[in-house]
DNA sequence: ATGTGTGCAAAGCTTTTGCATCATC
DNA sequence: GATGATGCAAAAGCTTTGCACACAT
C-alpha cells in the first residue's frame, strides 16, 4: 500500500509563498497572499499544508509570537530576531552554536540534544532607524 | 498618583509555586498545584499574575509549547531543552552566547539585540534512559 | 475609605477537524 | 475508478476580560 501524494496547485502555491518570503509569515498571511489568485482557497487548507511541511522538513515553525504561529521556509539553520516593537521576525546569520557544542551539552546533561535554535529579542533595523526606541 | 501594589496571599503563592519548581509550568499546572490549598483560586487570577510577573521581570515566558505557554521563575539567563517525547522543559547551563557576540550581531545587522534565548530540541535525560527513542 | 485583587463566567482568538465534494493519480 | 486534497463551517482549546465583590493598605 504505497502512499501517493497528490501535488495540488494550492499546496505548491503555499509552499512557494512560504519559500518566496523572508518575513516568517503566519498562516493568515499566506492565506491573504494567495487569496486573490485562488479565490476559493480555504484557511484550513493553509493550516493543513503548513503543518504538513513542518512534519516533512520542508519548512519549520519559528514558534508562536504574539499569539500567531510563525513559519519559515528556509531549512538552513539560522537564528531569528524578534522585534519587540513591530513584531517582525528577521533572519540572523552567523549562528554561534556548533554541533560540537551540542555534543558537549549532551554529554554533560545526559540529554540527547538534536537541534538548537537561537532567538534574539530587540529592535529590527527598521525600528532602530525610526528611532522610536521606547 | 503612586501606584500601590497589594500583596495578596494568592499572588505570593503563585510566585512561590513558580519559583519553587524547575518544571517550567503552564498556568494550569500552577492552578492545579495551588487549588488544594486555595480552594477558591481562579484560573484567571493565575493567568493575570503570571502575565504580571513576566512584565515586571520577576519571571519570564519560555514560549508556547504544544499549545500551552510555559513560564519560568528563574530570572538568570539560561538555555532550555524541550523534550520531543515527553514535552518536558529542562534547564541547561553553560550558555554559549556572550554579550560580546550580541554586540557583534547588533553591529553586523543594524538591529539592536537586547537578549538572546537558546532552545534545544531532543530527548530529556529521563527519556534517554527509557530508551524508547523513536 | 480607597483602590487593587479576585471569582466567575462569557467572550475572543487562533487552530483543528468532520464531512461532502473535487482534483489528482 | 481510487485515493488524497480541499471548502466550509463548526468545534476545540488556551487565554483574556468585564463586572461585582472581597481584600489589602
Amino acid at each position: 500500500m504505497e502512499r501517493k501524494e497528490h501535488f495540488s496547485r494550492k499546496r505548491l502555491a503555499i509552499l512557494e509563498a512560504l519559500k518566496g518570503t523572508t518575513c516568517h509569515p503566519t498562516a493568515d498571511w499566506v492565506y491573504g497572499q494567495l487569496k486573490p489568485q485562488y479565490p476559493d482557497l480555504s484557511l484550513g487548507t493553509v493550516y493543513r499544508n503548513l503543518k504538513r511541511f513542518c512534519e516533512s522538513g520542508q519548512a519549520m515553525s519559528v514558534g508562536v509570537i504574539a499569539g500567531y504561529e510563525r513559519f519559515d521556509g528556509n531549512p538552513a539553520p539560522h537564528a531569528h530576531l524578534v522585534c519587540r516593537q513591530c513584531g517582525a521576525v528577521v533572519d540572523v546569520c552567523g549562528l554561534p552554536i556548533s554541533m560540537e557544542e551540542l555534543g558537549k551539552l549532551s554529554a554533560m546533561t545526559g540529554c540527547q540534544v538534536e537541534s538548537a535554535s537561537i532567538t534574539l529579542k530587540g529592535l529590527c533595523a527598521a525600528c532602530v532607524k525610526d528611532g522610536k526606541t521606547a
